[in-house]
DNA sequence: TAGATAGTTAAGTGATCGCTTAACTATTGC
DNA sequence: GCAATAGTTAAGCGATCACTTAACTATCTA
């Protein structure tokens, strides 16, 4: 599925790379320079920025220059989109087992009612 | 960051494509066979195996096969920790919005105590 | 047992990724 | 105004990705 680039492709590839989660990690706590961005990671500034690159375009982080300093900052509904794409199959997929598991409980007190659950 | 293959990073991956995302949407429903998951996706049935090869090695997707078929299931585990990483960075920031919010109020409060909120 | 069904595996291909180097621009402090 | 600071941009490179084709292995059914 070539060049699809929907929101939740951008978001899930963005974090899929251990360097910008580190990066989102560290606006979690609070906004930051580009330069602070870079600070703990092992690679040129000009890595660091390629990266915060993906981070804007899936709408994550957002970021803007006064003078001559980027500041950036978490984007929390983009994340929150991602959380609920996940949350909602993973609920869905529960839910179903749950009315499977009353299924068989049924099942099991109908074939054998005298056993105690 | 060459070959990290951090359990985060496989699960993101997986959930980056489009393709895959429809496959465990699928999944979401009931188990399925491969055959099953490749119908509405528009790609060769091997194309379709590559992909389930990418959500096990992620742990999202776990399949056992009995007799010719391979039957999938979600694994909610795995769902669960990527989900947990998001809303963790997520919670985190807006914990940190409410209690810059508080702060201003509070400020605001001390400057100007007459006026009312 | 022959033919259909279900899936597997390997090799190849073009596109995209994650990075580097290098050259550059804009801002700030002395 | 000159040097340091902060970031930007382009080109290039090897690795990985998302496919395809093609050849193959089981299993089931008539």
């Amino acid at each position: 599925m070539l060049q699809s680039s929907a929101p939740l492709d951008l978001a899930f590839q963005a974090l899929a790379d251990p360097t910008r989660r580190i990066m989102v990690e560290r606006l979690s706590q609070s906004p930051a320079s580009v330069s602070e961005l870079a600070r703990p990671l092992d690679m040129t500034l000009s890595a660091v920025v390629q990266h915060l690159a993906v981070l804007e375009a899936s709408g994550l982080v957002r970021s803007e220059k006064v003078g001559r300093v980027r500041t950036c900052r978490i984007e929390p509904q983009a994340l929150r989109s991602a959380e609920r794409w996940i949350s909602e199959r993973r609920a869905n997929w529960e839910r179903r087992l749950d009315r499977l598991g009353d299924f068989l409980t049924e099942t099991e007190l109908l074939a054998k009612p005298r056993r105690k659950t």
